[in-house]
DNA sequence: TAGGTGATCTTG
DNA sequence: AAGATCACCTAT
């Protein structure tokens, strides 16, 4: 069944964060179908955490959509070059987010191998909030971009990992104590 | 392990 | 106005 908005609505970005493990995405960009299972998110809580953008409030043309009603994409620009992609939970008003870092692929194979300008399937197709965003068509043009939408939207007919392990997120250092936090969530889904 | 790339934030 | 930093990836 397709999740709606008030899924994304609800108050706890770490649980969902873990509860999106095992989710189907999919996207339908450039009239390519592509979809997965989420293995990979990790939770931002919104001012008063220290590796959120919008950390201590910040609101700018680039965080504004944080603030929005849960239920849409945050797609920026990292590095200059990858295209990451968040999911904006919560109510009105309350900056949470989750990152989507990695799926594993099942539709659309053929084209994530092209929009990667790959010839092979590796484990690194649709690992990495970067490649992922790229298999899938995702770009900056989607910003503020209904994920309950015709172009990307998600399913709960659920697989369910094997485990899930909680680990710290990756590359905010910069974090102080909350670079130590458990809001990275990685699915097993090995034999599924 | 270094370098690419660009938006954003910080400093002078 | 310039410089540093940054939720990363690829290839040497």
């Amino acid at each position: 069944m397709k999740l709606s908005p008030e899924y994304f609505q609800q108050n706890d970005v770490v649980a969902l964060a873990k509860d999106l493990i095992g989710k189907h995405l999919y996207t339908s960009i450039d009239n390519q179908l592509c979809s997965g299972i989420i293995s990979e998110t990790e939770a931002y809580a919104g001012i008063g955490d220290k590796a959120c953008h919008a950390h201590l409030g910040r609101f700018t043309k680039r965080t504004r959509v944080m603030y929005k009603t849960g239920g849409i994409a945050y797609v920026y620009l990292c590095y200059g070059i990858h295209h990451l992609f968040n999911i904006v939970t919560n109510q009105k008003g309350v900056a949470d987010a989750v990152l989507i870092r990695g799926v594993i692929p099942v539709e659309g194979i053929e084209t994530m191998l092209k929009r990667r300008k790959k010839d092979k399937i590796t484990s690194q197709l649709c690992s990495g909030p970067g490649n992922f965003t790229q298999a899938f068509g995702i770009t900056k043009t989607h910003n503020s971009h209904s994920v309950c939408s015709q172009q990307i939207w998600l399913k709960d007919h659920c697989i369910e990992a094997n485990k899930i392990k909680a680990t710290p997120r990756i590359g905010i250092d910069y974090a102080e104590e909350d670079a130590l936090l458990p809001w990275r969530f990685v699915g097993d889904f090995e034999g599924i």
